[in-house]
DNA sequence: TAGGCCATCTGGTCCT
DNA sequence: AGGACCAGATGGCCTA
């Protein structure tokens, strides 16, 4: 039923086959030699104005002999189908380009981060999703927590600042020292701020850039909360990921996932879309409260999670 | 105002 | 010949 990435290979070719992302888009520079920049020029319109179609030869007879086809005048007609061409190609070239942002749209979605409110770049998204894939591929091989640092570094490993911090926001972890030096003490150093003491990543303090934050999706946030192979079936008993937030302090919303993921029993679709109010645990039919993810002290959704994703959430709750 | 990001136009190349 | 893909150029918009 499931189908799993091979051990080692698979994901870590993928991954590495995604390395350029981490450089700054300089790898291809423009050397066009003098000569493809002067055919450029070579193919400029409206030069001539009567309306034969005889080929010319370009240099006449006293300049070195052109090989290849010989250049036809640009006569009017041929200046029409040029441009009527042309003007086809401007679309479909604008359609292909629709179609590749949607295609990113759709991979922005299914980030660890998403916020209609506020995108991240097309390279942002490309670098953050090559972060997923190589920090799940992390949890799915060494059983690395989800809730981890480690793994919060590794998404926003090569990532920008401001995206760094949407991230890091979005998971609520590693926007003060204080908050990893109160995990580390949960947790007896164990499992989360592997390199707390030479942190790479700078996030500011007190805290995050201004709203809009983007929010945590909800099925991703189900994944990364619920699923912890194979450490969920053995935990260890040292790992401090029970689901249970480490930090209680006042949160912002819609930032945190421990304070913006209400529960709501059975919403209809129409009311599953926006708004949804805050659903304290404990109440949960079913025994859903005993599975880690609903152990936090309450949840909400992300404002702007979409109906679908919703409908995840549905599924995997009822499931519970 | 500089820099980042984006959409669009454009010409070149490759493929069918 | 025409379409797909690519990369460079350009101008607009936004933000620090």
């Amino acid at each position: 039923m499931t189908k799993h990435f091979g051990k080692g290979g698979d994901v870590s070719e993928l991954v590495s086959s995604l390395s350029w992302l981490e450089e700054d888009g300089s790898s291809q520079d423009g050397d066009e030699s003098p000569e493809m920049r002067s055919h450029h020029h070579s193919l400029t319109l409206g030069e001539e104005d009567d309306d034969d179609e005889e080929e010319v030869e370009p240099n006449g007879d006293n300049g070195p002999k052109r090989r290849g086809p010989k250049k036809k005048k640009m006569t009017k007609a041929r200046q029409e189908r040029f441009r009527a061409r042309r003007i086809k190609a401007n679309a479909r070239e604008r359609s292909r380009m629709h179609g590749l942002n949607n295609a990113l749209d759709n991979l922005r979605r299914v980030m660890p981060c998403y916020s209609k409110t506020q995108k991240l770049s097309k390279i942002e998204t490309l670098r953050l999703a090559r972060n997923y894939i190589w920090a799940l591929s992390e949890v799915l091989e060494n059983g690395q927590s989800t809730e981890s640092h480690g793994f919060v570094e590794m998404l926003c490993k090569g990532l920008s600042q401001p995206t760094s911090n949407l991230v890091a926001g979005c998971l609520q972890l590693g926007p003060t020292p204080l908050i990893l030096n109160n995990l580390e003490d949960k947790c007896g150093g164990q499992g989360v701020g592997d390199s707390v003491g030479g942190h790479p990543l700078s996030y500011p303090s007190p805290g995050l850039p201004s709203p809009p934050y983007g929010s945590l999706e909800a099925s991703h946030l189900l994944h990364m909360k619920g699923f912890k192979a194979p450490a969920f079936d053995n935990p260890s008993p040292n790992e401090c990921s029970s689901g249970t937030p480490p930090y209680d302090g006042p949160l912002t919303p819609p930032l945190s996932i421990s304070s913006n993921f209400a529960l709501k029993q059975e919403p209809s679709p129409h009311e599953s879309e926006r708004n949804y109010t805050h659903h304290p645990a404990g109440s949960l039919p079913g025994g859903a409260q005993s599975h880690p993810i609903f152990q936090a002290s309450r949840y909400e959704l992300p404002l702007d999670v979409s109906f679908e994703n919703f409908q995840h959430f549905k599924i995997f709750y009822l499931k519970c």
